[in-house]
DNA sequence: GTCTATACATGGATAGAC
DNA sequence: GTCTATCCATGTATAGAC
């Protein structure tokens, strides 16, 4: 077998490991068998577990970006934004796809090894995140009033913490998407005031800015 | 010694092994060396790691949620408690003490065993979080129009969520709660407002409200 | 009732076979 | 260059000593 194949291999079946057994049960030997090639080769080719799930991880983040990109591409309002988490979550909840991102959060709080790679692969996400964000938000007094980039960091932060709710309590997971959507709508009225008002809640803005 | 003095210690052990080791290196060997107790012990005292790990999650999060409660009881705006959370959120850097409902939360995903605990656990924070946002929010149109339980739930996990991200980029989490500080400015400014202009927002909430 | 010694499974890593 | 056989550390669990 190639190189590559082996390689491709053992970097989707690590994804698999990791979502379906979790980064506790996550070793080479678990990841070897879902691949179907033998154990000793994630040393051969990776040098060590903790290197293949961070190649794993920057593999997975790319094909999951890539595979919601589109999607993102074309929401243009905050409640659409929230009708795609809505929908990326229950796409989840079925296949689990960006799960393994919440496990090696978790594995790289003490794994310093993992660190760069889920931190590289969280801003994969970020940064389509900004970008959808900056279009969004760019008529609304939230987007001249908020740093955008650190908005998209909170929003992706805040996803894996609700993913990883739901695998605990996923009543208490849909309350929390519930609550988010009507908080969207609340922004989203901000855009549809009145002049009058509109320029009112600027103006306090401005009032509240330059205080702190 | 007697049987509560050594649950004790390994209640206490496991807490500690879980934040500084992860949940990937929780073992029933790492937790009992850590309490100095023999491994077996776990054992016998709780049956299985899982077992200790669950009342570890209910013993923990009863200790920390005590340990802010006073705190958060005196909150009494939106800012003042992003003031808080920045806060909690520093101290959590140095000591780590709730850095294990991150890790349980991960572990749990794939060991039901542990979901119900860590619903448990968090459910305890999500409790306290509803009431400070139903005190903080009741004269804003934000406590009318959202779900108050909802929105503690997506707080508790966006904050764990938050949490585990601060472990792989610092700096970048540092911004995200950047951004949620603003964020919650502008929420506030909706309760400073002229009558006038309240009363433009509300109506077109009421009426968004409707429509869905 | 409390704990220790021991059995056996799984994990990481590599020397050397092909 | 690719893979297997093997070593030793670490893991869970329990039988039986005190």
């Amino acid at each position: 077998m190639s190189s590559a194949d082996t390689k491709e291999k053992l970097l989707a079946a690590a994804l698999q490991t990791l979502t379906e057994q979790g980064i506790a049960k996550t070793s080479a030997r678990t990841v070897a068998a879902t691949a179907g090639v033998a154990q000793g080769l994630v040393f051969y080719h990776f040098g060590s577990v903790a290197e293949l799930l961070a190649a794993a991880c920057r593999y997975g983040a790319e094909q999951r970006v890539a595979h919601y990109r589109p999607r993102l591409a074309q929401v243009t309002s905050l409640a659409e934004l929230l009708v795609f988490a809505r929908a990326m979550h229950e796409e989840e909840k079925a296949g689990g796809h960006v799960a393994f991102l919440g496990q090696l959060l978790a594995g790289a709080q003490t794994q310093s090894a993992l660190a760069p790679a889920t931190s590289a692969g969280l801003d994969l996400w970020i940064e389509e995140i900004e970008k959808v964000l900056g279009r969004v938000l760019a008529s609304s007094p939230v987007g001249e009033f908020t740093d955008p980039e650190g908005l998209a960091r909170a929003v992706a932060a805040a996803f894996i913490g609700l993913e990883l709710y739901e695998g605990v309590d996923p009543s208490g997971a849909d309350a929390a998407f519930g609550a988010l959507e009507q908080l969207a709508g609340l922004v989203a009225v901000l855009e549809e005031l009145g002049p009058v008002a509109q320029r009112a809640v600027r103006h306090q803005l401005r009032r509240k800015t330059q205080r702190s």
